[in-house]
DNA sequence: GCTTGACTTGACCGATCGGTCTAGTAGACT
DNA sequence: AGTCTACTAGACCGATCGGTCAAGTCAAGC
């Protein structure tokens, strides 16, 4: 069934999946268009420019992410600092699952736009912190969980929660530039330790 | 003087400011031989390819950050903790510097590009993951100093360093994602922690 | 003084870029 | 049945892409 709307998803699906594979500027309108089995005139009735599209891709990805890996990673029923082990494991089996696909650990999406975007799209960067906020505050949210249980001391969790994600993108970067999914694993598990403020 | 070295040199560095303050496919050739005042002729008379000379901008910059913050961080005047402390103040003070000149915080070159084209250009990815090593190479080295003098417990230093390489280039990408290097000087301090091992 | 080779000049190449436009199709509402 | 609108088809636009090439400049070595 070719109904507007799954054109409108599928150009958002391929965008996703290209734009991940490589890069924004990397990707043209025509090979999003030709994947998608789009033409150009459909393309330019659903979004008003490329960079309309992307946006749109990123605000998909965002509500996967969301869905399928920080909803199950920080539910509340295991202990808190336990969530936040298990999301580092489920990012590494994330990056790894992409790798199995792909043969490239991708890095994260959001972590690759803003490096290739930021500096010139300040709409996108604006958009991307907005979702890195989010998930830092599903960081805090755990670690205020951990500080009423007890299982940590009374910090700062807002900041230990920057620390402990800035530390995620930086271990998902890390994995990219050697492509090995497993340094999100190994080194993942140190991410707690950020949370103990220095004496 | 218009030497030939200096052709050369001006490509390179005009790329690298170039690419730095964008991307790499966002940058063309000629952009960069406009700035440089070079014309295409005697840019593919010194690089074989737009590719090339990007490769030549990232070793150059490699030399930059090796002589401007490794050397200078991670000497041995003081105790090698402090060193490591050192080594963030001088990211961000770098990180900082940037953004008062361009207005922006435009992040780690070397990540950006690996971000970029580390899916797609495995020689690029490979040069970019030898750079990452050498950084974790230093701080190896200096943990295993604070080992040796007592001032951090016996560990597997290789690790951690990895660890606090990870955590640095995550501080930098969020920095770029808020526009706001003060998260790597703040954010930093916590490097150190990642060192003691848990359990 | 002649040759050689490194370097420069700038016109030129086909391909592709992001985006526009006109014509047409098809399903829903009157 | 007729109209309207959402959507599709695909030719077309100027600009720019990375890269080539023939012609020429110029300084060093003989």
């Amino acid at each position: 069934m070719d109904t507007a709307a799954d054109t409108r998803q599928r150009l958002v699906d391929t965008a996703r999946n290209l734009i991940a594979a490589s890069s924004y500027h990397a990707v043209g309108v025509q090979e999003i268009c030709g994947q998608a089995g789009v033409q150009k005139g459909s393309f330019y009735h659903f979004f008003d420019s490329k960079r309309e599209l992307a946006l749109a891709a990123v605000d998909d990805m965002a509500e996967y992410f969301s869905r399928s890996i920080f909803e199950h990673a920080f539910s509340a029923d295991i202990a808190p600092l336990a969530r936040i082990e298990r999301f580092f494991t489920a990012v590494y089996n994330y990056h790894q699952q992409v790798k199995d696909t792909t043969g490239h650990v991708q890095g994260c999406p959001f972590g690759n736009l803003a490096g290739e975007l930021g500096s010139v799209d300040s709409g996108m960067r604006d958009k991307i912190d907005t979702l890195f906020r989010l998930a830092e505050t599903a960081i805090d949210q755990t670690l205020q969980d951990a500080v009423e249980q007890g299982d940590l001391p009374r910090m700062d969790t807002h900041a230990a929660a920057r620390a402990i994600f800035a530390y995620a993108e930086g271990l998902i970067l890390y994995a990219k530039t050697r492509n090995d999914a497993t340094l999100i694993r190994d080194l993942g598990k140190r991410a707690i330790q950020l949370a103990i403020e220095a004496g």
